[in-house]
RNA sequence: GGCCCCAUGGUCAAGUGGUUAAGACACCGCCCUUUCACGGCGGUAACGCGGGUUCGAAUCCCGCUGGGGUCACCA
């Protein structure tokens, strides 16, 4: 009977959720719910100085956000808390005070500029830069004298420099580390407080973690980590070394790459849903053709050994792509709600609106709109001609659309037309609009991309006759009426 | 620099000794259509290099090259 899956996601509260740290808390998260293990998040808010309740709650945020829960954590608690490690001081202390009184640990008086001055001197005679060992084999005796003093130290593991460590890792077998590269690393800083390292192995101990999945920059660090658990008498979990995401440079993603953090991505219009199957494609293939893959399948589908070794580029296009995708399923009552508050700014609607009758037309405008658009900035760009009257038309189209000398007297014309169809509506618009096609003896596009042109001021959107119903009767023929007169005297702006 | 990981089209990515080397994004054509988008069809484009092993290598081994990571009292 294999004991119960538990993983976590321990990210630092010193910025945004990034993209990458998202994608390994997806895989974690995905491996819980395909395992009913446990999904713990713990925060890593030892760097005092870095850490802020802003970034931990913005964090917070980007989760519930992706749909991403946990079972256990700071603002929900679980049987091993507390969840933030700055509140898990004395665990750590205890368990250091364990490591002193077997001899595992020791301290270390070398002050900062000594360990520098012997990093550099290392390097001076291309040797690797480790710890000297100077202060391991200090006798009992100087140990007591120089604490007694109260001089500035450090607590260093004592590690076996002979044989090796292996890493069994899930995505890439085993991993053997020489124990010669291995120094006696620090687990206890000056200031009193664990490092990285001690307080993460410790936490995964306590926190019972089976499968510690994180990102491959970590795997460098894992012999030590292994090590550590070994100090303490206790068997390693498991290890999974999720590939990192690249900058389309191959270098490491930064800022200068643009968008590199889930708030980011969800401020440009991106649905949650595109990221995490993106995020999920980054890396995981399910092994057939499928792209579009929900949380709901990627549960079941996921897999550690599908992971992928090699680092990933990511590809905005592809994500726009997904989103796209996403977007457009959407009801298109889901994606009013979405951009009301924009429609507001706008002045499209009033923030308080309850007329039906305008409710119901802007539903129309956006499910007619919205099969076209890509995200909600798409959508609420294609929705400004039905909001705003024209004042520019698009400057291709005027050269093609407009330069018939008979246009004007042809926009007219329409507008004489429609002023007489009822009901208002696509469908009778478009019988009447086509007898008049014939009437004048034109092809169908001939009057039908004027026109349009006339109406929205640009060549691109939905059918024609939807457009017309949608603007209405009036609105319709005044536009017409105005294009013709612009064209006419020759004022026509273009864009 | 030492150590570790990795290497299939521009990008993601199938592939685990024998395939015409999938599929997706992007790009280019064509079709559909009143335009655009969607959709459909088609196209350009890849096994980093060199040695082995084998009847046969993208697949296994070695070397090289390239990329990434890590060597902090940062996480």
């Amino acid at each position: 009977m294999d004991k119960q899956v538990r993983v976590r996601f321990a990210p630092s509260p010193t910025g945004a959720l990034h993209i990458g740290g998202a994608r390994t808390a997806y895989f974690n998260w995905l491996f819980a719910r395909q395992q009913q293990g446990v999904f713990v998040l713990r925060i890593d808010d030892t760097d005092r100085a870095r850490s802020t309740e802003e970034s931990y709650r913005q964090i917070l945020d980007s989760f519930r956000w992706l749909g991403i829960d946990w079972d256990e954590g700071p603002d929900c608690g679980g049987p091993y808390g507390p969840y933030r490690q700055s509140e898990r001081t004395e665990i750590y202390r205890n368990h250091l005070q364990r490591l002193i009184a077997e001899g595992k640990v020791y301290p270390c008086f070398c002050s900062a500029e000594q360990l520098q001055a012997d990093r550099e001197e290392a390097a001076r005679e291309g040797r690797p830069s480790r710890y000297s060992g100077r202060c391991r084999d200090l006798s009992a005796e100087e140990r007591e004298r120089r604490l007694a003093a109260g001089e500035p130290h450090v607590y260093r593991l004592r590690t076996d420099a002979t044989g090796e460590t292996v890493v069994h890792d899930l995505i890439r077998g085993d991993v053997v580390f020489q124990n010669s590269e291995i120094d006696d690393f620090i687990v206890w800083k000056a200031d009193d407080s664990p490092t990285y390292h001690f307080a993460s192995c410790v936490d995964d101990l306590a926190m019972r973690i089976s499968h510690v999945i994180r990102a491959e920059e970590h795997l460098s660090n894992t012999p030590r980590h292994v090590t550590l658990f070994e100090a303490f008498g206790s068997e390693a979990p498991a290890f999974a070394h999720v590939p990192m995401i690249l900058a389309p440079d191959r270098s490491k993603l930064s800022k200068r790459h643009g968008a590199t953090s889930v708030s980011e991505y969800r401020e440009m219009g991106i649905l949650p849903e595109a990221l995490v199957n993106y995020l999920l494609l980054l890396g995981f293939s399910p092994g057939d053709d499928r792209e579009i893959v929900d949380r709901e399948t990627a549960i079941e589908v996921f897999s550690l050994d599908r992971v992928a070794k090699h680092a990933a580029v990511y590809d905005v296009k592809k994500l726009e792509w997904l989103n796209a995708h996403y977007f457009r399923a959407q009801s298109p009552d889901v994606v009013v709600g979405q951009i009301w508050d924009e429609l507001v700014r706008f002045g499209y609607v009033a923030a308080n609106e309850v007329d039906r009758h305008v409710l119901a037309w802007i539903r129309t405008v956006v499910e007619f709109v919205q099969t076209r658009s890509r995200n909600a900035a798409d959508l609420i760009d294609g929705m400004r001609p039905y909001f705003e009257g024209i004042t520019a038309y698009d400057d291709k189209g005027v050269r093609k659309q407009f330069s018939d000398p008979a246009t004007p007297e042809r926009l007219r014309a329409v507008a004489q037309r429609l002023a007489g169809v009822a009901p208002f509506t696509a469908p009778v618009i478009e019988s009447s609009f086509r007898a008049l096609i014939d009437e004048l003896g034109l092809k169908a596009g001939q009057l039908i991309h004027p026109v349009r042109l006339a109406l929205t001021g640009v060549t691109v959107g939905p059918g024609l006759f939807d457009v017309i119903a949608m603007l209405g009767r009036e609105e319709a023929c005044q536009r017409l009426e105005i294009a013709a007169e612009r064209i006419a005297s020759g004022t026509v702006a273009t864009k």
